[in-house]
DNA sequence: GGGAGTCATTGGAACGTTCCAACAACTGGG
DNA sequence: CCCAGTTGTTGGAACGTTCCAATGACTCCC
């Protein structure tokens, strides 16, 4: 006999209390009207058998798993692992638990990804930063109450939490325009997420500041690759720009390298300001003016807005923006008074 | 009436197919004994009524979930979330779901994170990195298959697979000694996973060479901060090394940070070597030679472990060790003659 | 032409819970 | 002292599947 053991089952503790099942089920739910007496012996048949709940078994038939699905764009991207803190955090408080999952940037990935969760009956679904189509979401949408986080969207049938890239990229402009810099360059995030519109969050504030036409905008792709290409490419072409802003931290930390590769001081000669706020951005050796979102807030609003449609029933979109900040480091400083 | 939409079952599915259930059943996992008429008719009506089979009630009857859980002690770390993928895609590779978790390295947060899967009934569960005591993870591995992943052991109930950290240190100070080097300096990981390893491996390779006497050791924790501090106490004391060798990157970066800081160049006046060869290490502005771990084939070797146990019914333990290899960047070099 | 064998299909038990209606044993008020 | 209400407990149906033994329809061979 190899003694495989067998998970004991509220059947075992049952008999063992010498109760019912439906009062060892009483128990575990910790309803209150269970005299003392009985609640403590089957307190203490569980404890004896190593009894654990059945929690596929307890969902199929309460209809509830307690258990929502977030599935991850990209699990190496320290914004998002910032984000999920706040929904692992936030689902906690509320006696949920956040299962995780990763479709690596790529569509059908993360598609399957997310048919794992509705497979599984949980909750509901999180979608961080996912690069699946608005068809495809409504579909979901209808399958599941649904969030994007880090997502703007105007669906009729999902939620969304995003940060208002427009004004981030304002607020970079500003912080620049105001340092006394008026030739700006930007090297943006391809056809990643959130990326045309700090492009275009740029664009307008350099009109604003009537610098539109000192504005140059070299196509990047939220890379430290691409933030070195765009560096080199901003540099052979014309006079080279006072500041470069990149779409994301990874791109600024390119800018950086291709710079001082270029024998140019960073920020003596080129200032540069990245975009995320991630830790490699605080990191004092890089050390990187940028432009900053609110990650853990990210996280516990679309963990709420997701429980609202799941507790509460509500059905009707929201779509949730927050503001971004900058937080400055020692990547920015005005240009040398006779390059300006 | 709100249109409360309610889920199609298998039984909804057979009813349109005008089938019964177990041929249903039969047909969606792809069974060869049915008919191709019935076949395209269960096909149709499942796909007709958007039927997605509910993956607890499957796995509740048959005792198989093919879902596995993971939790990971920390997925700010750059270096598990590679293992990570290293799980995902094994996962994949053999008809298995790969869920996480995580436990922010706080024990009890971390066992409460693999309580979730074993109320859910997963089919076996990885540790990646945590630091759950050994008894606990003994009482784990009693009721589930469990592989450590990222850390060694020498439990008899579980598997586990690990770099040879020892022999990671070797390689690190081999390197620096045929450069050259004599006076290095180790900045330790404290209590981290691993750190012991690494700083008695460093100890054990100084002696070998005769350089016991040379060897400095100060305390660090596996940060940026720790690195710092690390590099200032050794500035601070005695003569200079010639190279500093930092239990992981994070620190190996603090530890650059503070040398440029104190005036020192790098590698031109002291060497710096760190520990995981993490994407850190390879941006070209931080350019750190690296100790390397072999991080997908961690993830994939712990899935096969596994799956030995889950599928095979294997239960005796097994350990794997990896070996590591060094990545030589720009942060090593000989040292100044005149300094040797 | 009958028995053995294959093949496609089926109904009902089982998985481990929660839910619900029903019940027994009390308590209290008129 | 009876009835209504409360409290604690119970058995069985239900959840949506898989599993299994059984069935009927064929085919094949002697």
């Amino acid at each position: 006999m190899t003694g495989r053991r067998i998970t004991p089952t509220i059947k075992d503790v049952a008999e063992r209390a010498g109760v019912s099942k439906s009062l060892v089920s009483l128990v575990m739910r910790q309803a209150d009207n269970v005299s003392d007496e009985r609640r403590r012996a089957v307190l203490e048949a569980a404890r004896e058998l190593g009894y654990r709940p059945n929690a596929m078994a307890r969902s199929l038939v309460s209809q509830k798993s307690h258990v929502i699905g977030v599935t991850v764009s990209d699990l190496h991207n320290p914004f998002f692992t910032d984000v999920v803190d706040g929904i692992a955090a936030a689902a906690e408080e509320y006696g949920y638990r956040a299962l995780l999952n990763s479709g690596d940037r790529i569509a059908m990935r993360e598609e399957r990804a997310v048919e794992t969760f509705l497979q599984l009956r949980t909750d509901g679904v999180i979608l961080l930063g996912t690069v699946i189509d608005d068809a495809a979401i409504d579909r979901i949408g209808r399958e599941t109450p649904l969030v994007l986080a880090s997502r703007a969207s105007r669906s009729k049938l999902v939620d969304s939490v995003a940060t208002d890239d427009h004004a981030g990229s304002a607020i970079a402009v500003e912080h620049l325009v105001e340092l006394g810099h008026h030739r700006i360059a930007h090297i943006t995030g391809g056809s990643g997420a959130g990326a045309r519109s700090r492009t275009r969050g740029f664009l307008a504030a350099m009109k604003r500041r009537g610098l539109a036409d000192r504005a140059r905008v070299v196509e990047g792709d939220y890379t430290e690759a691409g933030g070195i290409e765009g560096v080199d490419r901003l540099l052979s072409e014309g006079p080279p720009p006072t500041a470069v802003f990149a779409a994301n931290d990874q791109a600024a930390i390119g800018a950086l390298r291709a710079l001082s590769e270029a024998g140019l001081h960073v920020p003596g000669d080129v200032s540069v300001v990245g975009y995320d706020d991630t830790y490699l951005a605080a990191f004092e050796h890089i050390n990187l003016t940028s432009v900053h979102q609110q990650r853990v807030s990210m996280g516990k609003a679309a963990l709420q807005l997701l429980l609202e449609r799941v507790d509460e029933g509500r059905t009707d979109p929201r779509h949730l923006t927050l503001q971004p900040a900058l937080t400055v480091r020692g990547s920015t400083a005005p240009p040398r008074p006779e390059t300006r």
